[in-house]
RNA sequence: GAUCUGUUAGCUCAGUUGGUUUAGAGCGCUUGCUUGACAGGCAAGAGGUCACAAGUUCAAAUCUUGUACAGAUCACCA
């Protein structure tokens, strides 16, 4: 069978990934084994792949494959969530261009839309994990709005309300004029813009010609100004105690009040409070009892009791009025101003203060438990500076606006009675029974109640996915819910730690009693190589599906997983995801190598062979040592660089380049079964990481049956110990081969011209097994153990302390082997030197561990022993 | 503005409780290779006074303080 020379991942991902879940080797059932479980960062249903998905989802594989294969009962659930606000504003939109406007349906057919949407065009992101590798429990997909889940939700936000923890009240809320609905403190992004402060003075009520001059961002919002504030120490305006202005346009009078909450230095040292549109305006009211004026309508144009521009949108409105100001005499000037503007995380628009009436969460009693599961260790944040922002957060946390004016999501279980009086039920069925013992002499029948309009955050969902994908709220005692949670880990990004992460820990402590995973592993953000973040906007984000199609998912993974420290930005590099390709056209040829020998059964192993099996043996415990800790770490990048090393480094650069039989000979048949058993080892190791061309050599390798899968295959375990000395006998050997090829490189020797080798040592020493490596890799036709003082014209080198050296008749220039000497020595004189300063410090050897002490006098004596070897040698030429 | 985290080779990063020769890796770079697995390759190299300054210590990339710069989080003044 002929191999192509380069492997190529296309056929084979699809092959294998239908193989595992034909095989359903994804599912899990509790059963008697210790279970490991991951659930997914629920993606929006309207989602499509981008390269965070991509990061934060390999990432949850490779710990789920390893799990598995350590034995461990894995699973890993999907899911999606369903995104209110982005979602219904798609719907919105998908309707539009059919001509339907949202206000001609009623919530119900505007629901059943929306579910058809869903049903067609949701959830692609879940096929797109696909072609990643994710072995995720896909019997298992779960999403927020299924049956079940929104039990849940129900079941939560009435145990709550019961509690006294969700109230409803007025209060001012986050405003977005284009969602039309209220979104939470944490959906609030603040950008730097440049705006104007527009300077506009007030006349004080009687006093013709004396003015007070407010400083403003807002000029529109003058029209529902309710009063002018001035520090009480600020002796420019103690004159005006107890007058009054009028308020430009409207001319409504207005007191002139006092609060230390104003900054003297800014602006003109007066502010204008306008209590309904701006949070500390509000606050302010409420402490001096000022009328509040609503000017806006929920879209953010100007309403009745605006008076002017009554219909104009507010930032056309702020245009317009600078010219009527300006006629009316009130306006002093305008200047450039940067300052920070709130906007929605959701639609981009300029968040507009409002008050009205919302439900919200009480969240101090929630985070202080969340908060010590954190601080105390019983969660571990990676990497764990991640605790600082935690819980400065927790510690200042809000109450959480939970109410969204929307239709898409989880309805609010409300239901209001004539009275204006509300209950909270199930259902309506009851909310009538509550609501009839409530108010017996009422009379209520079902079509007196009316439910809310609202429907509630999607985080109020999310924060309890852990618990709730295995129907933990509704079913406490069930067994799945007791065999899989706590969950093991969470994969996150950092910026969704107050919005999802900080709360399921509240939630889990809350319905469970438990926290709802032990580690959290945050991932960075993923930058492209300028340090920007990736956007749509800025087109500079691959297509990762187009990467994988380049590159295989294999070598996509590879990129990600190198390039990823946890917590740390990954800047990302297509040419990361070419390194993992070549990876896998490394392997692959490595096995065309292997799987092209002639086996002979009868033949000798020779005894370069059997040393270097040895050592591969012992290298690949050091590294699944050293792997272990890593991935305890989650030090994933580092866990795959060390098995990158072992393959290219060691198997193929080194082991394979001794045990490979001279051409067109066959090898012997114990070595090829040990090569065979060290390959399916290496597999093995890798296969987590990149689990496509694992399991096709892996398959490849031996005759396997039919539902035989390397995902099923037990994990090598590390034994606890690795023989130090054979590893070090070997980089030793490897070290003479790399100063002859060396050697071979400066004087432009072929590698095929054999070399003869000078050891100055006593043959004793000698192993002939590492011996025969040497001669094999660095073509040396003989090795000849010489006295100390034997004359050999040629090039030397010292290694461990012992002098080598390759006779060259003819090719050797004494001078120049004179001056690369006379360096060594002076460098070993120089480091002696060191040394000896050291040691000949007395509070050094009184002070310094025993331990340290002997180290420098080792050093010390080595490079003596150095340095006489050098001085010999020189002497002779 | 407050808090936190960084600053080590051209780039991206390791460097455990201070002590294993004068600091490591990957990529990139330089030089030489039509080497019977692989140019998506092989071999050999070059490259760092560990941001700066002071201090603690027998000993500092590692601990302390300060400075500069970068990033993150939170709070915002109209």
């Amino acid at each position: 069978m002929e191999l192509a020379t380069k492997y190529d991942p296309s056929v084979v991902e699809d092959k294998w990934y239908k193989y595992w879940t034909d095989h359903r080797m994804f599912h899990s059932e509790p059963d008697s084994r210790p279970a490991y479980s991951i659930v997914i960062p629920p993606p929006n249903v309207t989602g499509v792949l981008h390269m965070g998905h991509m990061l934060n989802n390999t990432i949850q594989d490779v710990l789920v494959r390893r799990a598995r294969k350590l034995g461990f009962n894995a699973v890993w659930v999907p899911g999606t969530d369903h995104a209110s606000i982005a979602t219904e504003a798609k719907v919105v939109n998908f309707l539009k261009e059919q001509g339907i406007d949202k206000k001609s349906l009623t919530r119900e057919q505007f629901l059943e839309y929306a579910w058809q949407w869903k049903e067609k065009h949701g959830g692609i992101i879940l096929q797109q994990l696909r072609k990643l590798g994710a072995s995720c429990d896909w019997d298992r997909t779960k999403f927020t709005m299924d049956p079940e889940l929104s039990e849940a939700v129900i079941d939560v936000f009435i145990d709550l309300y019961n509690k006294g923890l969700i109230y409803r009240g007025v209060r001012m809320v986050n405003w977005d004029p284009k969602a039309l609905t209220a979104v939470s403190d944490e959906e609030v992004v603040y950008k730097e813009v440049h705006s104007k402060l527009y300077y506009v003075r007030y006349q004080i009520e009687g006093e013709p010609g004396e003015y007070i001059t407010i400083a403003t961002t807002r000029p529109e919002t003058i029209l529902g100004d309710s009063a002018i504030c001035m520090h009480p120490d600020d002796e420019r305006y103690a004159k005006y105690k107890g007058k009054r202005a009028i308020v430009p346009l409207v001319n409504r009078s207005i007191p002139l009040i006092y609060d230390e909450y104003v900054e003297r230095e800014f602006g003109t040292g007066a502010l204008k409070i306008t209590p309904a549109h701006d949070i500390n305006d509000y606050n302010l009211g409420i402490k001096h009892h000022l009328e509040t004026i609503n000017i806006f309508n929920d879209n953010g144009t100007l309403n009745e009791s605006a008076q002017f521009l009554v219909g104009m949108d507010r930032f056309e409105a702020r245009k317009a009025i600078i010219p009527l100001l300006e006629e009316a005499g009130n306006l002093v000037k305008i200047e450039d101003y940067t300052n920070k503007v709130g906007y929605s995380e959701r639609t981009n628009e300029v968040i507009e203060p409002k008050l009205s009436l919302q439900w919200f969460c009480k969240m101090g009693e929630l985070a202080k438990p969340a908060l010590a599961a954190v601080m105390d260790g019983d969660i571990k944040f990676y990497p764990d500076k991640f605790k600082n922002t935690y819980a400065h957060w927790m510690e200042n946390v809000k109450d959480w606006c939970i109410s969204r004016q929307l239709w898409w999501g989880h309805r609010i279980p409300a239901y209001y009675l004539p009275n204006h009086e509300f209950v909270v039920a199930h259902n309506i069925d009851e909310a009538l029974q509550l609501a009839q013992q409530k108010f017996p002499e009422l009379n209520l029948s079902k079509e007196d109640l009316k439910q809310d309009e609202d429907v509630m955050d999607t985080w109020f969902s999310s924060w309890l996915w852990p618990i709730s994908v295995f129907d933990g709220i509704r079913h406490p005692d069930n067994p799945e819910i007791q065999y899989y949670y706590p969950t093991s880990a969470l994969i996150t990004a950092p910026d969704i730690i107050f919005f999802w992460v900080a709360r399921m820990i509240m939630a889990g402590l809350e319905w469970r009693g438990t926290i709802p995973f032990k580690d959290v592993y945050f991932t960075g953000t993923v930058r492209d190589k300028l340090h920007r973040k990736m956007s749509k906007s800025l087109g500079n984000s691959p297509d990762p599906i187009m990467l994988m199609e380049q590159y295989g998912a294999d070598g996509v993974r590879f990129g990600m997983l190198l390039s990823s420290p946890a917590g740390n930005d990954l800047l990302f590099d297509e040419a990361l995801c070419e390194q993992g390709r070549n990876f896998s056209n490394k392997m692959w040829n490595a096995f065309r190598l292997v799987k092209g020998w002639q086996v002979d059964d009868n033949g000798q192993q020779p005894a370069h062979t059997a040393a270097a099996i040895e050592w591969m043996q012992q290298r690949i415990q050091e590294v699944l040592g050293s792997m272990e800790e890593d991935i305890k770490r989650y030090r994933l990048s580092e866990a795959l660089m060390s098995v990158y090393k072992l393959v290219w480094d060691d198997f193929c650069s080194c082991f394979l380049e001794v045990v490979k039989p001279p051409f067109h000979q066959p090898i012997d048949g114990k070595t090829y079964n040990q090569i065979i058993d060290l390959f399916e080892i290496l597999v093995n190791i890798l296969h987590p990481f990149i689990p496509f061309i694992t399991e096709e050599l892996w398959h490849t390798l031996r005759e396997r049956n039919d539902g035989e899968s390397l995902m099923l295959t037990p994990m090598p375990r590390y034994s606890g110990s690795v023989d130090q000395k054979l590893l070090d006998a070997f980089a030793n050997t490897r070290s003479v081969v790399e100063q002859i090829r060396h050697i071979r490189s400066e004087k432009n020797i072929g590698p095929k011209n054999a070399l003869k080798l000078h050891v100055y040592a006593d043959s004793t020493v000698s192993t002939p097994g590492l011996d025969a490596v040497i001669m094999k890799l660095a073509n040396v036709e003989s090795i000849d153990y010489v006295a100390a003082d034997a004359q050999v014209s040629g090039a030397s080198f010292i290694e461990k302390n012992v002098k080598y050296a390759v006779p060259l008749e003819g090719l050797v220039d004494n001078d120049e082997e004179k001056r690369k000497l006379q360096a060594d020595l002076e460098y070993a004189e120089k480091f002696l030197q060191s040394v000896l300063k050291k040691l000949s410090n007395e509070s050094f050897v009184k002070n310094a561990p025993q331990k340290v002490v002997d180290i420098e006098r080792k050093k010390q004596s080595d490079a003596e022993e150095k340095i006489r070897i050098l001085k010999e040698q020189l002497a002779k030429l």
